[in-house]
RNA sequence: GGGCGCUUAGCUCAGCUGGUUCAGAGCACCUGCCUUACAAGCAGGGGGUCGUUGGUUCGAAUCCAACAGUGCCCA
């Protein structure tokens, strides 16, 4: 069989996810063995795979496949959220496209659209997800609009309300006039503007004067209903107990004193305006001022402002302005910088509005989930983000669980007809009882209950999920929430760490009474090479089906990891990929080397493969080890990197040169199995990386039956190693490289065969094998004199020759020395500088001390070896 | 404005409880090679006063403080 010298991964990633699919590898069903569960954060459902994904599921893929291997009954749990802005905003969109108005469409002919959508365009990402070669359980795959799935948030909602945890009441939310919904604090973006700083004179009543406040926006001073200060403001002081009238209105408002206000900014004299600033509204409760909604939910003015009735917002403020002016009481305008919140879904002004709304009170859900994160119940990785974690937790606000939206979980509250009183219920047959029960009326009818219109935040069915997949919230004894739950690892994305990751701790301890993960592997953020994050928006973001087309999945998968340390921005550019690629390509070359030995039982095995064997092999305990330890650190980048020396710097370029026959010569069998047997071990620990070329050369390098699959084959075990053979073979690739260099310097061909000569006391030649084939040497001699014509190697445990005769360049040699003699002679001095200070002899430790000692004889052994030698050159 | 983090080679980052695995890795760069697995490669090589300034210590990239940059979260 004729092997290409470039591994082409097209054919075979595909052939090979289709034969996992085929043999349900990837699916799991309780059993004896240990679980290692993730459930996978649900990618939205309008969604396509960017950046970010790409990332975070090569590393949930990573250990679900590595604990696959290691024994762990595997499990990954796909699905998707309906995300009810973001899939809103297109249907409704989708719909002008076609000339219709949301509006014109009852609720229910809104939502067969909707979900007609979902049918059409839902699945596209978790398709995507395969072909990155995610093993994911796709039997189990789940919506979180799935009749069970939503089932589950509406037992939680009835649950929490009747618990008294959920209530109903008007709040200072954060309004997007266009979406026409609330949105939450995490949803607002803020953004630095220019904009101007007004101020204005307030008529004080009852005498002449003025007192002058400074506002961003003097449209909303029809909606102020008092004038603070501070009360430590002496400049104040005669306002006490006096009352201003609102300009433009004219309304008679009193002044108040808080310690709120900034005597600093501005006039030090704030207007409140409770209806439309967080601030204010907190202000006038403690105050108790009227409320006065100046807005209506699409931004423009309402008929309680009085004037601009109708009017937009924005040109309410030049209106407004002007109104001022007229009446004389603009006093100055000055340039200013102030942030201002964003809707993250329609960018537009968000508008602080109180609206009845329904909220979830988090005091007391917030502690177990904050208590167990500091006690290490559930660890952050990285821990840095314990601190923010904490911060948020410790000052968490009730959560605004409804949506002015139809796609999503409707509210199952029922308001009763001809009252403002409401049951809440799971169907509206039960409604109906309790609204019977409540009401004393036994002739109320279902036509008689009419079902809040709002559905709830995204979040509220989000944050059941590692329990609702197992359908642990319908059934807790079941089977599989008992077996999965609580699931191992979660990995996910910084932004959302209380979004969702908060929230899922909560309710896994509400509703299991246990954390629903041990472990929250926060990713980075993608960024482009110039360090600005990645998005569809911007367009700096590859196609990642593109990327994998071009570099494989395996190619892409390293990529993704070779940059990015937990929690650290991973800066991405396609050379990353390109890496991948090339390590694949490098993995491919090693096994077709291997692949094109013939062996011949008449071949022996040479001392040089019988050295390298019994190196490789502790080589190989090593790296297995060190894989371990990143794991168990999360250092899963780190993990890959070890993983790309062991196999490229030792694998292929020490042991495979060592162990290759001359031209046109036999392997001998002992040898190739052995080789075998590492390369089966390497393509085990190189799976979880590289699913696909590791499968594909598993079933090349040896004949297996047709169903065997490297995914579920054992991962090798932790061995203890043996660091003193490791670190003679360091001394190897002194003397190889030694030897190397010589031949480099001195245009001498690889061909040709060279003597090297050792005097040295305790020179053991444990590897004198491997020297001799690696460096093609035809003889190693020990000598116990100091040769002339020779380039050497001084080291402080022997000193290394090989004769060049007339081809040596004296000049260079003794240049090399010198520079060798003086950094020994620095070394030497900065050892003496310690042993020679009386605090250190007696301050330090012994070991520390006798580590010192041993510098120094080494040192004064090598400079010794280096000026002897020196001395002889320049005779 | 409040809180938290970061600053080590051209780039991205490792460096745990201070002491030869202390100045490291990958990429990039430079030099020489189409050597019979691989030019998506091979063999070599250069490159950092560990942000600044003080302090603690026999000894600081590592601990402390201030400052300067920078980023995130909250208001």
């Amino acid at each position: 069989m004729d092997i290409p010298s470039k591994y082409d991964p097209g054919q075979t990633e595909d052939k090979w996810y289709q034969f996992w699919l085929d043999n349900r590898l990837f699916h799991s069903v309780p059993d004896k063995r240990k679980p290692y569960t993730i459930v996978i954060p649900p990618p939205n459902v309008t969604g396509v795979l960017h950046m970010g994904h790409m990332l975070n599921n090569t590393i949930q893929d990573i250990l679900i496949r590595r604990a696959r291997m290691l024994g762990f009954n595997a499990l990954w749990v796909p699905g998707t959220d309906h995300a009810s802005i973001a899939t809103e905003a297109r249907v409704v969109a989708k719909l002008k496209d076609e000339g219709i108005e949301k509006k014109d469409l009852t609720r229910e002919e809104f939502l067969n659209r909707a979900w007609d959508w979902k049918r059409k365009h839902g699945g596209i990402i978790l398709e995507q997800l395969k072909k990155l070669g995610a093993s994911c359980d796709w039997e189990r795959t789940r919506f979180t609009m799935d009749d069970e799935m939503s089932e589950s948030v509406m037992k939680v909602f009835v649950d929490l309300y009747r618990k008294g945890k959920i209530y109903r009441g008007i709040r200072m939310v954060n309004w997007d006039p266009q979406a026409k919904t609330a949105v939450s604090d995490e949803e607002v973006i803020y953004r630095e503007v220019r904009s101007k700083l007004y101020y204005v004179n307030y008529r004080i009543d009852g005498e002449d004067g003025f007192v002058t406040i400074a506002t961003t926006r003097p449209e909303t001073i029809l909606g102020d209903t008092a004038v603070c200060v501070n009360p430590e403001d002496e400049r104040y002081h005669h306002l006490k107990g006096k009352k201003v009238y609102v300009p433009m209105v004219n309304r008679l408002v009193p002044v108040i004193e808080d310690d709120y206000v900034d005597i600093e900014f501005g006039t030090g004299c704030l207007k409140i305006t409770p209806a439309h600033d967080v601030n204010d509204y907190e202000i006038g409760i403690r105050h108790n001022l009227e409320s006065i909604d100046i807005f209506n939910d699409d931004g423009t003015m309402s008929k309680e402002a009085q004037l601009f009735t109708g009017v937009d917002r924005f040109r309410a403020r030049e209106l407004a302005v002007k109104q001022l002016e007229n009446e004389g009481l603009l006093v100055k305008v000055e340039e200013y910088v102030n942030k201002i919140g964003y809707s993250e879904r329609t960018d537009v002004v968000i508008e602080p509005k109180l609206s009845m709304q329904w909220f979830l009170k988090m005091k007391e859900l917030a502690r177990p989930a904050l208590d167990n994160v500091m006690n290490g119940n559930i660890r952050l990785i990285p821990s840095k983000f314990i601190n923010t974690y904490k911060h948020w937790m410790e000052n968490v606000k009730d959560w605004c669980v409804s949506r002015q939206l139809w796609w999503g979980h409707r509210i199952p509250a029922y308001f009763i007809k001809g009252s403002n009183d409401f049951v809440v219920a799971e169907s509206v047959e039960e409604a109906l009882r309790l609204a019977k029960d409540k009401t004393g009326d036994g002739h109320l009818k279902i036509s008689d209950l009419k079902q809040d219109e709002d559905v709830l935040d995204t979040w509220f069915s989000s944050w059941l999920w590692p329990v609702s997949v197992f359908d642990g919230i319908r059934n807790p004894g079941n089977k599989d929430i008992q077996y999965y739950y609580p699931t191992d690892d979660l990995i996910t994305a910084p932004e959302i760490l209380f979004f969702w990751v908060a929230r899922m701790i909560m309710a896994g301890y509400e509703y299991m009474n246990e954390k629903p993960f041990r472990n929250v592997y926060l990713t980075g953020l993608v960024r482009d090479a110039k360090r600005v994050k990645m998005s569809k928006s911007l367009g700096n973001s590859p196609d990642p089906i593109e990327l994998i087309n071009t570099f494989s999945a395996d190619g892409v998968r390293v990529g993704m990891l070779l940059c990015s340390p937990a929690g650290n921005d991973l800066l991405f550019d396609e050379s990353l990929p390109e890496q991948g690629r090339n390590f694949a390509n490098k993995i491919w070359n090693a096994f077709r080397l291997v692949r094109s030995w013939k062996t011949e039982s008449s071949a022996t095995q040479p001392d040089h493969a019988k050295d390298a064997i019994s190196w490789f092999k502790e080589r190989l305990k090593q790296g297995i080890s060190e894989v371990d330890i990143c794991f168990r650190q999360y250092r899963i980048s780190d993990a890959l990197m070890q993983l790309y020396r062991l196999f490229w710097d030792d694998f292929a370029s020490y042991y495979l040169e060592i162990i290759k026959p001359g031209y046109g010569k036999p392997m001998d069998q002992k040898t190739l199995d052995s080789t075998i047997v590492f390369f089966e071990n390497l393509l085990r620990l190189l799976h979880p990386f590289m699913p696909f070329i590791t499968e594909e050369i598993w079933h090349l390098i040896k004949t297996r039956p047709a169903c065997e699959s490297i995914m579920t084959t054992r991962m090798p075990d932790v061995e203890a190693y043996d660091c003193e053979m490791l670190e003679k073979f360091e001394k190897v690739r002194e003397i190889v490289g030694f030897i190397r260099n010589t031949r480099a310097n001195n245009q001498i061909s690889n061909k040709e065969k060279l003597i090297l000569s050792i005097n040295a006391q305790d020179y053991r030649g444990n590897f004198d094998t491997v020297i001799i084939k690696l460096g093609n040497l035809s003889s190693i001699r020990m000598i116990d004199h100091k040769p002339e014509g020779v380039v050497s190697l001084i080291t402080n445990s022997g000193e290394y020759y090989i004769a060049l005769g007339d081809l040596i360049n004296h000049e260079e040699e003794i240049k090399k020395l010198e520079a060798e003699l003086d950094y020994a002679k620095g070394f030497l001095e900065t050892v003496m500088k310690k042993l020679t200070n009386e605090r250190f002899v007696n301050g330090a430790p012994a070991n520390v001390i006798a580590m010192e000692k041993k510098k120094k004889t080494d040192a004064e052994t090598r400079i010794k070896g280096l000026e002897e030698r020196l001395k002889m050159l320049r005779k």
